[in-house]
DNA sequence: CGAGAATCTGACCGATCGGACAGAGTCTGA
DNA sequence: TCAGACTCTGTCCGATCGGTCAGATTCTCG
């Protein structure tokens, strides 16, 4: 039976390679990663990859694949239960908190979910797109379908990209000094006063 | 003396190799196409991609340059005289307008503008995004900020991102009943709820 | 017509890609 | 102790990449 610490070591480098892979995947594109700099990046050979991954593809769907599960499941349980105003402010919060936790793996999705059609694990992210878009668009007008667009849009892009946009400049010290609380609170703000009217619209 | 014909002939094939770059840029991302591959989209060899087009970077310069110095252009009489509710309301037009105009160099450069880093062309477009930041950041709170973060990034994304995302799919007839007046005016709407407060916030 | 520029292409180059594979080193449990 | 599984790496492979270059073809204009 494998103690504590050989459990650790066990996991280590698959897990190390794997965020390794995510980091290079959002800062680079998927495309235009190597394994060999992903290995570099985790401090093993290319071939340590290719022996816990199969393949770049593998290691892709172990690098996205629970943020896109985690998405699946808000997106599935949204498309049920709409229309209450509060079922709308629960699902602005879980949303939030979604594109707060797994910000690499969003990143990739969003910037790179069009062009890495037909890998599969994307495939699933674009169809849970494409589920939760049809729940908004279905009876609502234009003005409505653009409003939660931008919104959900606006969120995603704006935290996510964003944040990753200004990472390594001079605005450094300006955005981290605002914690992942701050802005949560601000992006429930902004997506509540857009998603659900408060006075009669 | 060339006649107006062999102007035409002339011109076109620089010009239908830059659309067909534009094209796959936007659909598969730079680093994952090949110059082979913009060749054959566009009917010529790959020599002759590298006839007109000194590189692949020359390439995307021609392919997203215009749209960039629009953006610079856009930005630079914002960040002067801003502030007034005026200011704002015809920098939204102006912006909308934009993206509609320059649908696929925005998306190329909103997509991978951070992944091609070091590409003099794209470094600009991030230079102008930087400096409307600023413009938006400085003197504002986080709230303010988010919200025009979400705002522009949202109609961004929703509108460029999102209607390639829908292209070749089974809802292609539900957006494409819409034609680009409809989302301008729905898109300048939502943007100016958000930017140009109605009622004293 | 004919010289020269402009256009286009196929053949070719070194580099790098994702991946296969055999073997070295390490760890585990009987 | 030792056989077998697990982990890791160096070497090698075919394919493809961006880019060069010489030559074929077409176009322009005196």
């Amino acid at each position: 039976m494998p103690t504590d610490a050989t459990v650790t070591t066990r996991a280590r480098a698959g897990d190390e390679l794997r965020q390794a892979a995510l980091e290079q995947f959002a800062t680079f594109g998927f495309a235009a990663t190597s394994l060999q700099q992903i290995a570099d990046h985790a401090g093993y050979s290319k071939s340590s990859v290719l022996y816990h991954y199969a393949s770049k593809e593998a290691l892709l769907e172990a690098a996205v694949g629970p943020a896109i599960e985690r998405l699946e499941v808000l997106v599935g349980e949204f498309a049920e239960g709409r229309r209450s105003d509060a079922a709308r402010g629960a699902f602005i919060g879980r949303f939030v908190d979604l594109l707060l936790g797994e910000r690499l793996a969003v990143h990739v999705f969003v910037s790179q979910g069009h062009s890495l059609r037909g890998i599969p694990i994307i495939e699933r992210g674009n169809a849970a797109i494409r589920v939760l878009a049809d729940a908004i668009c279905t009876g609502a007008t234009l003005a409505e379908q653009m409003r939660f667009g931008v919104a959900l849009a606006g969120a995603t892009y704006a935290l996510v990209a964003g944040a990753i946009f200004f990472d390594d400049d001079e605005m450094e010290e300006l955005v981290e000094s605002y914690t992942d609380d701050d802005m949560r609170v601000a992006l429930v703000d902004v997506l509540t006063e857009l998603l659900i009217p408060a006075d009669g619209r």
